[in-house]
DNA sequence: TGAAATAATGAATATATTTGCAAAGTAAAT
DNA sequence: ATTTACTTTGCAAATATATTCATTATTTCA
């Protein structure tokens, strides 16, 4: 699973960082271990669909597609808060706790947002399954789905403790 | 105003049609009797802020930064497409439809965008009441909306004309 | 109006990104 | 294991984009 590898940290380090060439990118991925060439980044950075935009300062930095909005006039966007209560992980399975009656919206938001890592989620009331391909860690779901929801951790975190219990049971 | 009137030809060609490369943009400006180098095209989209992304289908196209969103840490975002079912007028309030379960989700995310044009919201399981505030219209509310909800308008622009009749008799 | 300063531009060049192609790696099927 | 089909990758070359520098507008201000 090099490629996957390659592709998340990508992601990570754009997301937190900024970064104005493939080149800078490269040697920022060097850092961590991960090694490739620029060509291939130029392929991997167009699959992940990063772009690139002025940084306002005279430069560039390169942006995840997570920051585009569809101006297409279909859609009506929501930000809702606690609409995800706690993420648990049973038989390398991954089970999302929403509020009531929330599970499918959000099961379809996951959804969309096509990710590699989810081979697919089913959506009861208020829980949902989400179910990673194989050779992909729980791990690598939790991050994906801090790609797709940012903050969405650290939103859950408190509460997490305590609701694992809950559903466990 | 040589430089003003290409910038905005530049805006508008970007936002309506999909261009691939500077190349392709110098060509349709001077379609439209305006000419310059590429290398002032380069200079002119960064000022723009305009930057490229990948289309999706292994090319690139230029975008406008007006596209671009800033992801804060804090908040959970859900695209739910037909969430907002109807909005009707009575008696100086607005009741808007939504699909069931979804009244107080969408309440909940008025309210929170704190317009000042909104006294309060009431919600029930899919329709919700907005109060206006003495002296505000009701279209005023209704561009109001339009700013929390970008497109709603749009969305339901068909389906108002028959849920009026039903939710009216 | 007439410098002087500032901004805009093109031509050429430097830098950055993408792509064709062959080789290396993986997975699936026999 | 061996073949076959498919994917990923690096290298080198091709494109595309950004920048330098010299020149030409344009603005500012006395």
């Amino acid at each position: 699973m090099q490629k996957t590898n390659r592709l998340l940290a990508i992601e990570k380090i754009i997301a937190e960082e900024t970064i104005s060439t493939q080149d800078e990118l490269l040697r920022k991925l060097k850092g961590k271990g991960i090694s490739c060439t620029q060509a291939t980044l130029s392929r991997n950075l167009r699959q992940l669909g990063v772009g690139r935009m002025p940084d306002g300062e005279g430069g560039y930095k390169y942006i995840l597609s997570e920051n585009i909005r569809n101006v297409s006039a279909s859609e009506v966007k929501l930000n809702i808060v606690p609409v995800i209560q706690a993420i648990v992980e049973a038989k390398g399975l991954m089970v999302i706790k929403t509020i009531p009656g929330n599970a499918s919206n959000t099961a379809f938001f996951i959804d969309s947002a096509g990710r590699y890592e989810i081979a697919g989620t089913i959506a009861g009331d208020d829980t949902i399954l989400i179910i990673p391909r194989d050779g992909i860690t729980l791990q690598q779901v939790h991050t994906c789905l801090e790609i797709v929801l940012p903050g969405l951790h650290d939103q859950i975190k408190s509460k997490n403790h305590i609701l694992n219990k809950i559903i466990r049971k």
